[in-house]
This record gives C-alpha cells, sequence and structure tokens, in this order.
DNA sequence: CTTATCGGACCCTCAAACAT
DNA sequence: TGTTTGAGGGTCCGATAAGT
C-alpha cells in the first residue's frame, strides 16, 4: 500500500556510494529512490550553467540534473550520439507520493542477501566489488517452491475494479506495475490480461539494480530482465539492452571507477583490483556485516505455513500498529535454511 | 559521524482455484 | 485451456545500535 521508502526520506548515506568514492553527490535529485547517484542525466554543457556564481562547479560527472531513477551515465555519449530520453512516466506518482514500485533483482548474490543490502544483476555486483570480495560473490541456489499445497476457495475480484490503475498513472504502459520492467520480459506470466500492455521499446526508467554503466571493452552489457545467466549468457537477445546507455569507451577526462572497481570482463582478462590489503580488510568487514542465518538465525523463514501468512499480515497491518512481531513466528520455520553456502557464512571471510 | 545490524515492508513467481 | 488469485520465497529499505 504505502510505501517503504517514502515513509521517511532519512539521511541515509550508505550502501550507495556505488560508484565508489568520488565526490558527493547531492542527493534526492529527481531520483524517487532518494540517495541513488545520477550521472550525466542529461549532456553537462546543456543548461546546468553552474560555476559561474562562484561556487565551484560540479564535477561533469555528478550533474544533479533529475533523471529517472537508477539512470546514471558516468560519462557522456560519444560526440553526435544523443542522450537517451527516458518518457517521464506521469507525474501523479511522483506528485502524489506514490512512488513506483521497486524493482528487485532476480537473485541477490549471498553477500547482499545476507546483509539484506541491494545487490545488481551483474555477478561480481557493486557491492561486492566495493568490498572487494568478487569472489564469494555468486548467486544462492533459490529453493524451489513446495507443490501441492492446497489453498482455499477465492475470492474472486471485481474485474472492472482492475481496470483502472491504483493511482492511475501509466495508462496503458503494461498494466499499472510495469513501469520498472523492461520489455515485459520480467513476467513469464504476468497478468497481461489486464491491459494489452505493448512491450515497451525504451523502458522510462533502467531497472535501478544497474549501477555499473561503463562496461570495459569487449564487455557486453548483461541483459537484464532475463537476468544474466550464471554462465553469463545474456537472456536471449545479443544486443544490450535498450534501457542502458551503453558507451564502451569513456570519453577523454572521464574516468568513473576508481581503480580496482572495474567490472570483471566475461572472458577472464585480468582487470585491476583493489588493493589487496583493502580487499581482505573489506571482504572481513563484510562477512562481519552479515545478518542473517548464520548469525542470529532469524528471518530467512517467514513461518508461513500456520496459516497466517505474511503477505496477508504486510498488506492488512497498517503502519504503525504492527503488533505482530511476525518473525519470531518465522523463526522457528526450520525448514529453510536458506541457500546459503551456511557454513562459510560470517566467517569465510578469511579476514586475513 | 560512519558503519553494521536487522525488523519488516515490499516484490516477484507460480501453482491452485476458477472461468470459459 | 486460459485466467485469476494469493501465498511462498525472496529482496532490500530504513531505523537504530554500535563503533570510531
Ligand atoms: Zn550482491
Ligand atoms: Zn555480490
Amino acid at each position: 500500500m504505502v510505501n517503504d521508502q517514502a515513509k521517511s526520506a532519512g539521511p541515509v548515506t550508505q550502501e550507495h556510494p556505488y560508484p565508489p568514492t568520488m565526490a558527493p553527490y547531492p542527493q534526492g535529485f529527481g531520483a524517487t529512490y532518494p540517495g541513488y547517484p545520477i550521472y550525466f542525466a542529461q549532456p553537462p554543457d546543456a543548461s546546468h550553467g553552474d560555476g559561474s556564481n562562484g561556487t565551484t562547479p560540479a564535477p561533469p560527472f555528478m550533474i544533479p540534473i533529475a533523471a529517472a531513477p537508477g539512470m546514471l551515465y558516468p560519462y557522456p555519449p560519444p560526440p553526435g550520439q544523443p542522450y537517451p530520453q527516458f518518457q517521464q512516466p506521469a507525474p501523479a506518482a511522483a506528485t502524489s507520493g506514490a512512488r513506483p514500485k521497486r524493482k528487485q533483482v532476480k537473485m541477490a548474490c549471498t553477500n547482499c542477501a545476507t546483509a539484506c543490502k541491494r545487490c545488481d544483476e551483474i555477478r561480481p555486483c557493486g557491492r561486492c566489488m566495493k568490498y572487494g570480495i568478487q569472489d564469494s560473490c555468486v548467486d544462492g541456489v533459490r529453493k524451489e517452491r513446495q507443490k501441492g499445497i492446497k489453498r482455499g476457495p477465492y475470492k474472486r475480484k471485481n474485474k472492472a475494479a482492475t481496470a483502472e490503475t491504483p493511482f492511475g498513472g501509466f495508462p496503458a504502459a503494461g498494466g499499472g506495475d510495469s513501469e520498472w520492467q523492461a520489455n515485459g520480459a520480467s513476467s513469464s506470466n504476468a497478468p497481461s490480461s489486464a491491459a494489452p500492455a505493448p512491450v515497451h521499446t525504451v523502458s522510462p526508467y533502467p531497472p535501478e539494480a544497474f549501477y555499473h554503466c561503463f562496461l570495459p571493452p569487449g564487455f557486453a552489457p548483461p541483459g537484464h530482465e532475463g537476468g544474466p545467466a550464471p554462465d553469463g549468457t545474456s537472456n536471449g537477445t545479443s544486443q544490450p539492452s535498450a534501457m542502458v546507455p551503453y558507451f564502451p569507451f569513456p570519453p577523454p577526462g572521464y574516468f568513473p571507477f576508481p581503480p580496482g572497481v572495474y567490472p570483471s570482463p566475461p572472458n577472464g582478462t585480468q582487470v585491476p583490483t583493489m588493493d589487496p590489503a583493502d580487499a581482505s580488510r573489506n571482504a572481513s568487514q563484510l562477512a562481519e556485516s552479515e545478518c542473517r542465518m548464520e548469525a542470529t538465525g532469524k528471518k530467512r523463514s517467514k513461518g508461513g505455513k500456520n496459516g497466517e501468512s505474511k503477505s496477508k499480515r504486510a498488506k492488512a497491518a497498517p503502519p504503525g500498529n504492527n503488533s505482530e512481531t511476525s518473525t519470531s513466528g518465522g523463526t522457528v520455520g526450520g525448514s529453510d535454511q536458506a541457500s546459503e553456502p551456511g557454513t562459510n557464512g560470517p566467517v569465510e571471510g578469511d579476514d586475513a
């Protein structure tokens, strides 16, 4: 119902500096998700025209111009090549306080999953790269849903009611929640019946998960929604995602990634990595940060099996009145040891 | 002030239930 | 057989505790 991040635009400063350490970027610029860096939403020379009023102009790579959340350009496109443009979605969402749905990655890496932090589709994920633990950045094993569970009779909803989107926005853009979805690839059986839902040619927003934008030569951008297969293959189409502007080379003068944070190329080409000392240190830090299963044994299971489903709770319970502490209930669910390599858990940090 | 922890809201997928 | 429902299994936001 309501959004979880809308409830507080708190000054969260962590986890966002994926483009690791550049100059600090102003937060909340035009992004639905405050704090997400925006790079080159538009040509730097276009209109910001700042720096003339005494203050030093912002570095070209962090110009605070409103952009779609997650849209980032480490550097401008090659000369003569226009910036990919995105259609501004219905302002209703922005102004009414309703934000577009949060997009999740299909599978977070084990490190991010245990830390409950945002991951991305790329496999040494941004967070792991940040901590220098690319080695342990692997997908967990998704538990298979058990079959044969009986369900009660359904309450049929009025179909007419579904015709209009909750917040009246995104007309025919793919039905309510499609604004984040790339090419409808996300849902094999999405409620396609709701609307014609033409496939976006260019999604208004890129998935927020995209942090890596500049890809070293030879590093083809991964498919998005289908998600890059674990082996690195894209989701069928070998063409770059329409949502991710892809400029194989940084223009002179731009260096989006500090040393050591390039995504590793697919063919095993060696890439400069973080200083070993830092890496190990970070690794240990990260390891300690694991907060699920291993350390506390909490969370992972929702314990929904006992009639009370967590979804019910989530949707029904108005914020502020959770007299629920459902988690404790979930804890019992000993059935899912998650997919965690477990043992490695927090200790795996081999903190040198 | 920064970073780690973790409760719980939100999201996605997909099988059961239901309609045709 | 196709569509809808709704729960399982998951991600990750954001408040807060702990550390520097
Ligand atoms: Zn990750
Ligand atoms: Zn990772």
